[in-house]
Formats: structure tokens, C-alpha cells, sequence
DNA sequence: CCATCACATAGAAAAAAGTCAATGTATTTT
DNA sequence: AAAATACATTGACTTTTTTCTATGTGATGG
């Protein structure tokens, strides 16, 4: 379907940036909050704000909200099926 | 490693995008000319000689010359490791 | 040869993405 | 209650990406 890679493509240009992939490995095995992250990085607050809205916005991570605190969390499920459908483009098994 | 995320980065830019995405599924299982993949979309002949460029410069797609016609084909271990890598983040099996 | 075809390259314009300083909003701490 | 903390939002600026027109190059066909 033409609607899929149109799909696809918009999380992979989410994921397309070294630090949000980064992000990504951080989160996979354990809930972290903003000024955990922010700390990895050489950024300021702003723009991770705006990075983990992205990742956010894709449903690949997601976000737990206490007191003033953000935590962050994979989509465990949306990544290893985001995962399994490129993975079928890419080694031609899309059809 | 740090670098390897920039690297993975790189390719996923150049993934990130659904007619570059679409033209790796059209080159999985078969050679395919300029010409062939240009019909496929509307867009001008530069525009995709510039996408074919930036599928063989990151290595997921070959070029064979052959007379005036330019046949582009998947890089078949390339993209099957790649995938085998960024399955490894998504899923944090990176560690 | 001369025209045509397949493709690449150059340069320009427009759109999108990345990043920051400044500021706003809750919440928590003192 | 005042100050500080954690994070989001806004608006501006810069950089990157996308896509085009125009043109170049080499191979092919009449």
C-alpha cells in the first residue's frame, strides 16, 4: 500500500537522528525522566522537550506524568512492530 | 558506541522518506533501470538520479552501467545487516 | 555525423527540521 | 508564601533537505 511507506517513513525520520536513537537504546530497558536524559547530552532543555514530543507524537515512547517529573518509557510493542514491518521492506518480504 | 548511532542515523535519513523506502521494496527482488523506477513516480529525472545517489552512497543499493542505462539493484547483505542492527536498538538488544 | 535517449550535475528556490533564548506553568521545597 | 525545580511552549534563526529548471555527458540509432 502507497499510504504505508508514507507511514513508515515519518517514524523513520523521527528515529533518523543519533541522539533520539540514542534515546530509544536508553529507554529500552528502563523508564528515565527528562532531566535523566537531558544529562546524556550535549542540548538544553528546550530542544529535548521538543525530541522526546516527537518520539512521543510516533507512539513509540511513552510518557508517565508525577508531580513534576516526565518519565519516559519505550512502546515496547509499537517498536518490535515497527521493527518487524521495515524489516520486511527491507529484505523484501513486503509482499 | 556513539558513533554507531550517527552512523545508523545516516541511513535512516536517507530511509526516511516514502518513495526512497518504496524503491528499496522495488529493487528487493529485482534489477531495475532509472526509467523503470522513474514511472513508478511523479517526479522529474533529477530528483530521482538525487535519491538513487543517496541510496548508493550509504551502500543499501548497487549500480551497474551498462550502456546508456544505469540498473539499480538492493544491497542485499547490507540491508539485512542494517536491519539486523537497528532491530537490536528498537528492540534493547544493544547491550 | 546528427539527433535522440538515459542519466548525471549544477545551481536556485522553497520547505522542513534543528536549535536556542525567553518565557510560561505546575509542582515541590524551604 | 517565596524560591526553586522540571518541563512545555513560543518565536526566531540557522541549517538541511527537497525538488525543480537548465545544462552537460556519453552511448545509441538513423
Amino acid at each position: 500500500m502507497e499510504e504505508e511507506y508514507i507511514r513508515y517513513a515519518k517514524v523513520l525520520k523521527v528515529l533518523a537522528d543519533s541522539k533520539r536513537l540514542k534515546i530509544v537504546a536508553m529507554l529500552a530497558d528502563k523508564e528515565l525522566c527528562a532531566c535523566d536524559i537531558l544529562e546524556e547530552f550535549q542540548i538544553t532543555q528546550p530542544t529535548l522537550s521538543h525530541d522526546m514530543k516527537l518520539l512521543c507524537d510516533i507512539g513509540i515512547v511513552n510518557v508517565r506524568k508525577e508531580g513534576k517529573w516526565s518519565y519516559y518509557s519505550a512502546n515496547q510493542e509499537m517498536l518490535s512492530s515497527f521493527n518487524a514491518d521495515i524489516g520486511k521492506i527491507l529484505t523484501g518480504q513486503s509482499r
